[in-house]
DNA sequence: AATGAATGAGCGTTCATTCAT
DNA sequence: AATGAATGAACGCTCATTCAT
């Protein structure tokens, strides 16, 4: 898992992982039938740090605009520190992006489940924009789709950056700068 | 190229290329003395076609919303219609991404040039946003740097679905992709 | 034993051989010491099935042509049923030819042990021979001896032909190919 | 092709390659694309030795037994030599036989080459025992397809024997074999 | 300027065998 | 008696690169 984020999965051979784990090659196909299949498990394994339970809860925690920031904010970090533990380090220097891309060229299931996760994420977001909306806290004339849908989009955007500055401390960064795109975003509107 | 952002950097061998260009390994080597350096000479003569000219002009442009939103369609049109002719090709099913990722892994200055290029970009769209303030065409209370920044996430964002959804008429779709962004930006602010 | 006469001595791994077996692997080789060995043991118990007792008892047989081809056929039906209840099967796709060729070639004493049994095969048609010509049964001028020996190759250049034409039901194929043998055979001299 | 005779398709590795050609993995790679291709093509350079032209010339050599013998030999003579020019050598301890097997369990269209080619073979004799039966030579009352078929089971059988006894110089042991199958036959029939 | 034969390190994978339990 | 985790050599194959011509 480790070496897939840092290099890719392309770029990690059995030597790496041999090395890395200090096992045999025979020792890991005991265990998983081909790198395909080790990249698949590991994918979905990672996947699970992502998914999101009680989004209803979430939603109704949402009162205004600073509740809603908190709530996603604390929604984040609590994502990134499982996914922290499920690769059993505290931070990694890492290319989701490459690794995300190359999974899905491998395994083009794996798009599809990305797809799936990356709609509810949106329709979380519009969610929350209809809570906020209920409190007339967002400008009338601006429907909760669209919002959901801008700032989604802007989160993406945002996170984009991080692969081409290379940050060191990403699990910092991460937050500060889903913080940063949310006050942005309530400013914008 | 063609073959660069089709299959990725890695994937690309010199078989493909012989095959695809129709001259010799040797004929290759005599031009360009390894791989790398026929990563970096695409690239570079790629990355040509984003590099805008003249932004002071289409500044100038700008007088109202409208007239920001064809300004800006039709340099993006610009761009592609440089790009696509660079290639020699009217429109190639390609992957963007996993080839930015690759070259810059392969050569990190290419990193650098991409991140001045962005940055470039986000002055361009923050020079557009003060011009708009001037005919006090935003709302007071929001400063162009912010404007510009979200806005350019928000593009990034949306135009990262792209490859997730691997439309077939791409070049089409990044215009009607960036009209739509336009058209949902400016309604949120 | 199915799978090294369906598959070839090489081509069979300790994997389908678990799988086959519903053991493990530690649990034949609790009983196998190698690979070899089961090979061996395997060749050995099958190649019991083509040992004749009471040769004489079948020579005393012999009266005439008729009751020649009826003991020869019997006796190849009876080392048929035993291969085949060896096997455990009624019937099998396989390779006799491939098999005995890895078998002779992984240790050397399993094709002295054939030969052996080659040689008692023709000495046994050679006394049918003779028995044969006691009745006059057989043109003057012909000796037992090569008599039994062509007999003996056109049988075994008969057989030959099964493996390349692969034939379904090769249990039944077999008799009814001696039995041409031997037709054409009387029919030739 | 002498490492595929000598010790059968499965067995030979690149590395018995390079070390007999004295050439690298890549170099092979260059000419021939997998190992199969190079079975592919190692065989049917090899068959070739074995396809005869002119049958009818050689048919209508034949005039009585004896005529019959030595037009046969003579032609099984030239087979060998064309067989061991091909191997580059004066001969070869090799296995025909599990060459055979393995190159058609490999690819099922050398099969069909085979049977063909021994079709011809016994077609060729059947027309030789024509000849034979105008001259009044062949008992009446055996038909020339019979004989022909008898025949090539009993060359086909005695060539077998010669895999089980490994004899050392292959080539005299042929030609020997065929002149006793060929007078054993005559003397039969 | 251009060819393509040749190299050899490295790849993912298979395999018979060992051994602690 | 029986398991299955672990080994490491060997396999067929791909690749960027070199170089004599």
């Amino acid at each position: 898992m480790q070496l897939f984020l840092q290099k890719g999965y392309k770029a990690v051979s059995y030597e790496n992982i041999t090395r890395k784990t200090r096992l045999s090659k025979g020792a890991i196909y005991h265990y998983f039938p081909s790198k395909q299949d080790l990249l698949v498990q590991t994918f979905e394994f990672l996947l699970e740090a992502a998914r999101q339970r009680d989004t209803a809860a979430l939603v109704a925690e949402v009162r205004d605009i600073p509740s809603f920031k908190r709530m996603y904010l604390r929604m984040k970090a609590r994502q990134l520190k499982s996914f922290y533990s499920r690769l059993n380090q505290k931070q990694l220097q890492f290319n989701k992006v490459l690794f995300f891309i190359e999974a899905i060229n491998e395994y083009h299931r794996l798009g599809e489940i990305v797809a799936d996760l990356l709609r509810q994420e949106v329709d979380f977001l519009r969610r929350c924009m209809e809570e906020l909306k209920k409190h007339r806290l967002i400008p009338a004339g601006k429907d909760p789709e669209s919002l959901a849908q801008g700032l989604f989009w802007m989160l993406d955007g945002a996170e984009n950056m991080l692969y081409i500055r290379k940050s060191r401390d990403q699990a910092r960064d991460y937050l500060a700068l889903y913080k940063k795109t949310l006050d942005l975003f309530f400013n914008l509107i």
